[in-house]
DNA sequence: CTGAAAGCGCTTACAG
DNA sequence: CTGAAAGCGCTTACAG
């Protein structure tokens, strides 16, 4: 009961194997007759072709890899849907998705991923500032696309989240209502130091844009997770009156953010603001619905795919980029700073 | 400068093809200059084996397939640390994961992967009551672990958490307290009615517990997000004081539920009682504590990936399989019911 | 301890 | 419209 290889096929139809293989990829014309008797074979034994024959004979794999942050840092919600819907266009067009886990330390499974010729292309999640796995992607000559960017990404071919921008847009939000010591609810002190580029660029554009509205800016970290969110938002609401708004890049954290306001009565927005740049789901969540810039990580991922297969098609290409930069949704949480 | 192969090393070293292959494998001694020499020059040149190329030649593929249940239903948070965790414990014994979307239905993706010999191996999520995948795989001879079971796992290999026994001590807990009425707050109605095995086997066990406790059970079904929670949990508040408590499985829906109670004035455990199945940090977010069965996919995926090594390691090996069924550990959330 | 060669299962010029 | 054959880059008996 063993899987049928392309020669059973031939054998059976009468035909060379060359034959087979011309009417099933159709790059070659066959006469209907045998055409119907090799279709008809195939579907009977179920014959697929060997992908590691095809791949070595073709010199591609019809695979494209993701490379995904370790467990370590605690996968959010926003790498899932990374994970699924490139699962999902791959698959629509045919191709398999390989993953690697990988921070860039060392890794065998980064470097198997490129050099086997494993993959026709590769996605890289969580791109930190100053990322030495671009390097190796660089090298080992393979298609990719960055899902974030370097602090130099000139050349580079990604997509990201503007951070820096809506950051500072959101300060500029809240400069206009009157705030004048805004602090930022950033993602976790490891992160930040790990050079993740949205942690860095937030803390960045907040200063950038506390300087430019002259008012003070106070930045945070907190773990990505409710109790972080609490933590954080606590020792914020602690330098009330002084602190009268935030702004939050941590959707993991905003269950903990929405714990320490109930629990301190602090009403929202009539005793603080609160601005975020988050999914969709989040700003709706939060009660009431959050001022947001409501990114979309699906939307990006969707580009990134996009451009990666341009990329493979069109190895030479120009380098393109895609900055998610969506303007501010008013929701329920801003309002005029309270009265000192 | 284009990457060596495995020829291009053994002109280099002097040697032929099968020395450079038997120095990198070990499955045969060398001499040390050589092996040394080789191992240099592998080293220098950045050469890899072609996967595509090794694949066929040992007739394995050093990769394990994972199958996701597509984007519509909305992915969570436990399905998310199935990715995360295979990758990990893959990476670590030098394993690849492909990625395969799949309802069953038709899906390219799936019968490529199990006919292409892309795997080694498949580990299969999201298995409902009567899921054909299950022949699929039988068939295509491929070695795999199920992670859920069907109706009837007799003699297959799988690793599932006992939401059936779960909810049932969960029952019997309220039981104890007094409670007379008791909800379930269920995963969603499109997973029931698909045949999913742990919405399906918490109403069978809240009937069943009912039963033998001579109480009424409210199965509800509620929407994977904090919008259904709150439906739900007002859907069943509504229908007090008849019903006292809940028992939950839904963890992605908590944040409704809580923020329902707080709507509804009600107070945990005083007015309602509530006691859930679900991942630890879902317990621990939940305000008070949550009295639970904390599960851990983590762990569950840990466990099937043993057995899925096993099982290629030993493709005849005996069907083994492990049900997860932690005891209930008391929160804050559940109490003796209120008088009527 | 080592090498020449077959073979894994495809695809694709080459020749007709 | 079709077939015989080379070749993709490895691994592994086979022979020494």
């Amino acid at each position: 009961m063993k899987r049928p290889d392309i020669g059973e096929i031939a054998r059976r139809a009468g035909v060379s194997r060359s034959t087979v293989s011309y009417a099933l990829s159709g790059k070659r014309p066959i006469s209907p007759e045998k055409r119907d008797k090799i279709l008809r074979l195939v579907e009977k034994l179920g014959y697929r072709p060997n992908a590691s024959a095809r791949a070595l004979a073709e010199g591609r794999s019809r695979t494209v890899g993701l490379v995904i942050p370790p467990l370590s840092h605690r996968l959010v919600d926003a790498q899932l849907a990374f994970v699924a819907v490139l699962t999902e266009l791959a698959s629509s067009v045919d191709l398999d998705v390989l993953l690697s886990p990988s921070t860039g330390d060392d890794d065998r499974s980064f470097r198997r991923m490129l050099n086997g010729g494993r993959v026709d292309g590769v996605l890289l999640m969580e791109v930190r500032m100053n990322d030495e796995r671009i390097a190796a992607l660089e090298e080992s000559g393979v298609p990719y696309v960055l899902i974030g960017r370097p602090a130099d990404p000139t050349g580079l071919h990604w997509v990201d989240i503007d951070y820096g921008g809506l950051v500072e847009r959101c300060v500029q939000h809240l400069a206009d209502l009157g705030h004048r010591n805004v602090a930022l609810l950033n993602r976790s002190a490891e992160l930040v130091a790990a050079g993740y580029g949205p942690a860095r660029r937030a803390v960045a554009a907040l200063e950038a844009a506390a300087a430019r509205h002259r008012l003070r800016a106070h930045p945070i970290c907190c773990a990505d997770d409710t109790a972080g969110g609490e933590a954080g938002m606590k020792q914020i609401l602690e330098m009330r009156p002084r602190i009268t708004a935030a702004v939050t890049i941590n959707e993991s954290a905003l269950q903990g953010v929405s714990r320490a306001l109930d629990r301190s009565r602090v009403r929202v927005p009539r005793d603080f603001s609160l601005v975020g740049v988050v999914g969709e789901r989040w700003a709706e969540d939060f009660h009431p619905r959050m001022t947001a810039a409501v990114v979309s990580p699906a939307e990006l991922v969707r580009s990134a795919f996009a451009m990666l297969l341009e990329r493979i098609a069109d190895p030479g290409a120009e380098p393109r980029h895609v900055l998610q930069s969506p303007s501010i949704t008013l929701g329920g949480t801003t309002g005029r700073a309270p009265r000192g």
